[in-house]
DNA sequence: TAAAATCTGGATCAATCGTTCCTTAATTAT
DNA sequence: ATAATTAAGGAACGATTGATCCAGATTTTA
């Protein structure tokens, strides 16, 4: 009875995606954005929302799309200290390699702190993480292949918040031997 | 054979750091800034200059008076890995009592990945705790304070990208005690 | 094929942006 | 005291912001 929606609002989402991770919320203007999208003020305000709720729609696919990428990186992986070693590894790749940074982190210090919204979206991204590496924790704790300490949480958190610095060690500073030493290190550490 | 400036600058910048700091570059318009300094549009740009200009005052005057901070708070302290200690908790303190975070890694997510004249301030703020680390770290790994590694470039950067991961997971979680057991892992690994 | 529904492009909105300008106030040297 | 100079206050600038609206295009149902 109406005419349909002519474009891919995946695609289109997936394109702000792109600027809002290149230019920040507040940096991105809904020009810029409905520009990359290919799309008119009218589809946007119809079809996804005002630029609020783009930005969840944003963030929600980079941070769903990152949680499928860990999960099928470390499914065939038998040993859990070696999910680990593996998990870090790919982790100092992205951040070795993307020319952006990291959205969640970026979004973190820029929205995160003021915006419960957003702040919901991201503690969820780093439960989900937080999950995948504590039960490779504390399966690496019973089997042995972790002795360093027993506490499996503090643990979990020690190793995932190595990143952030990481990334900012790599928009200082932009080089790579520095961040692949110190993921040596802290492999070295927790296998020791 | 003219009038003097009336208000204080410093003092001015110092109001619109925290303007900065709560807001972010792009968050915070002239107007919040002139209020919070209390200074009209024609003050601000006859005597500071621009925005841009302002916030390189203000990133400046923040950087610059937690160097002083850092030196004051170790120049006292005999033993080196003492000496360390202090830093990360003086660190762990501040990352879990300050409302608004911290705003240089808030300006190296924002701003320094596309604004050289940024990141050049964010690298020397850098530069300096690097510095002020690695002399404290050689010293320890020649006295045998510290025994984990002799490669003190290393351990340096290693020490120095952990806060900026507490930071973020304190924004996220708000967990004053997930941060001090990080910390407590940390100068356990270093001390042993 | 006609009518109802809704999507699209783009003009347009008021509000706000960073910045400039103009008038007036203050200060100092003569 | 007067002239010269610069600061301060705030109105105002054009540009851009996020958002709305409307005319026309497209689709579906009857």
């Amino acid at each position: 009875m109406a005419r349909n929606v002519e474009f891919d609002e995946q695609l289109a989402v997936s394109k702000a995606m792109d600027v809002f991770w290149k230019k920040g919320y507040n940096g991105a203007s809904t020009r810029d954005l409905t520009e990359a999208m290919g799309i008119s003020n009218s589809s946007l305000y119809n079809t996804i929302g005002d630029k609020h709720q783009l930005f969840i729609k944003a963030i929600k696919l980079y941070t769903e799309s990152r949680m499928n990428s860990a999960t099928k990186l470390l499914q065939p992986i038998k040993s859990p200290l070696k999910a680990i070693e593996k998990f870090v590894n790919a982790s100092v790749y992205a951040i070795t390699n993307e020319p952006n940074s990291c959205l969640a982190i970026k979004t973190t210090f820029e929205v995160a702190i003021s915006d419960e919204a957003v702040q919901r979206i991201i503690k969820a991204d780093n439960d989900f993480t937080y999950n995948l590496l504590i039960n490779l924790i504390s399966k690496a704790i019973e089997l042995k292949e972790i002795r360093i300490s027993n506490d499996a949480e503090m643990l979990t958190d020690y190793i995932i918040n190595q990143f952030t610095g990481w990334h900012e060690s790599f928009i200082i500073h932009k080089d790579k031997l520095r961040i692949k030493k110190m993921a040596e290190f802290l492999i070295r550490q927790i296998s020791q």
